[in-house]
DNA sequence: CTTGACTTTCCCCTTACGACAAACTGTTAA
DNA sequence: TTAACAGTTTGTCGTAAGGGGAAAGTCAAG
């Protein structure tokens, strides 16, 4: 009979660990004396604790030891038990992949820029939502906030005087993929939480969500909203995707005649992997 | 100005993690009412907590995060901390390999063995080890145990006479790599903690320790000692590895003349992967 | 008998939040 | 104007697998 200190030697196991697994059921000792409470273990009880440690290699919670080891389990149970932590050890092994390539493209970045990038792009699903939508063409990309502010009072007075109380903030969808830069067509949209009738050039319909989109945010004016489409289809190249649908720009903050550094808008792409 | 809800739903992040965010000094809000303590945030906070995103994606931790995002920063520093993550992700991913192949071959012992089998093969480093020892030859593995108890008793009785209080427990080494079946040469050691003087056939010297040490613990009579060998080296095979020296019997537990059911043997065998 | 080594239980600490509770605030409907 | 309800605040507890340390009890040797 060993006590807690000579078989955490025999076993290189702490005492800490030991008094874990007596507490959990997992590994209770051989003995222990009904006064002093003192914990005695066997040489016996090794090759359990050596499969306890087996089960931990293999990335086990001891959770699930307890269950592996139970008399009662069944060999389909183990087996399914082994399946399982195998599908999670390779969701985590592509996850790790992931970040070991964005980890490399980012300090190559590092290396030529010197310093951290401006734009942050950030991968995320984006649901579809109820709008309520119009169309229109601007000319140029330097010109248009008059065509624009005419786009948006459509659809915003429109959702207002049907007596809606929530309008989200203001859309845009560019649905020409070749970027031309001029004569633009542009859907405009605000987003809406219940049906309302359509009016002419106004119609509500679900902007249909999307699987995977790369974000940027751009904090200021307009005129600068260049800077983060450079950023993001540089990152989107870098990093081995490619767009597949209409790109959007959502203005999380703005008002009209106010101070364009306030403004605050995301640019979104729709993406897949090459 | 956002009320914590609204900036939440703008983000997709929940309130308690900005109320997190905020303790840390990770995201603090714009503005904090002072009456009511209501945390105000604003759109153009987004930049900040993206990178905050970002950086949880690419592994770090929320306080990594924060030194990351300080504003006294070295470039230099911030290559140094992705480097350092670099290595760590490359770690868990070389952990989780391992780990696959282990799962894989477990799975496929099941299949065929239809249950858990009798000895967990475990690798471990084994320490350099003060030893006293002598060696011998038995004649077979049957009819060897007097020989043993003679080898031994050489070796103990040393070792007490020398004042010693504390001995480990038995060694034997078989050097002679090519497993013969007659007339085998045998190390005895027992570990001690002091230097002694070398006594006829009885020499101290330090036994060296082992990087990868492949055990099986065996529970029960020296007769059935086989298979243990037998798993130990079916697992080697199976797991890509090859014996690189001189294996050992660890007697754990051990009584002269006393139940043999007793018994708690280990064999290790030195391995390298191949 | 004392000393030093060992053991016991208990409590706090770690990450990145989630759950829940009691109290307070803000907005809207009757 | 008040009541209801939704939102917010702080606070505590919980997670996995132990590590660190404290106060008190135990063991073996000199």
């Amino acid at each position: 009979m060993l006590r807690i200190g000579d078989f955490a030697q025999l076993t290189r196991i702490s005492t800490k660990t030991l008094r874990h697994y007596d507490r959990l059921g997992l590994l209770k000792p051989n003995k222990v004396d009904n006064f002093t409470g003192y914990r005695y273990y066997s040489a016996t009880q090794l090759p359990r604790l050596n499969r306890i440690l087996v089960f931990k290699e293999l990335g086990f919670s001891l959770e699930e030891i307890s269950r592996l080891l139970a008399e009662n389990i069944a060999l389909e149970e183990i087996q399914g038990m082994l399946r399982l932590k195998q599908l999670e050890i390779k969701q985590r092994l592509e996850q790790d992949r992931y970040r070991l390539s964005r980890l490399e493209t980012r300090l190559q970045e590092l290396k030529q820029e010197k310093a951290m990038p401006n734009y942050e792009v950030l991968l995320k699903p984006v649901e579809a939502q109820l709008v309520a939508a119009t169309v229109g063409v601007i000319p140029n990309y330097q010109d248009c906030q008059p065509i624009f502010a005419n786009l948006f009072d459509r659809v915003y007075h429109h959702a207002y005087s049907q007596g809606l109380k929530k309008v989200g903030c203001g859309i845009s969808i560019y649905h020409d993929t070749k970027l031309r830069d001029r004569d633009i067509p542009v859907e405009v949209a605000a987003p809406i939480f219940e049906e309302v009738p359509d009016k002419e050039q106004v119609w509500t319909y679900k902007l249909p969500g999307v699987e995977t989109m790369a974000c940027v945010v751009h904090h200021g004016s307009f005129s600068s909203l260049g800077q983060a489409y450079n950023a993001l289809l540089e990152w989107i190249e870098k990093n081995g995707y490619q767009i597949v649908g209409s790109n959007r720009e959502v203005y999380l903050q703005y008002e009209r005649d106010g101070d364009p550094n306030q403004y605050v808008t995301e640019v979104q792409v729709p993406v897949e992997k090459t």
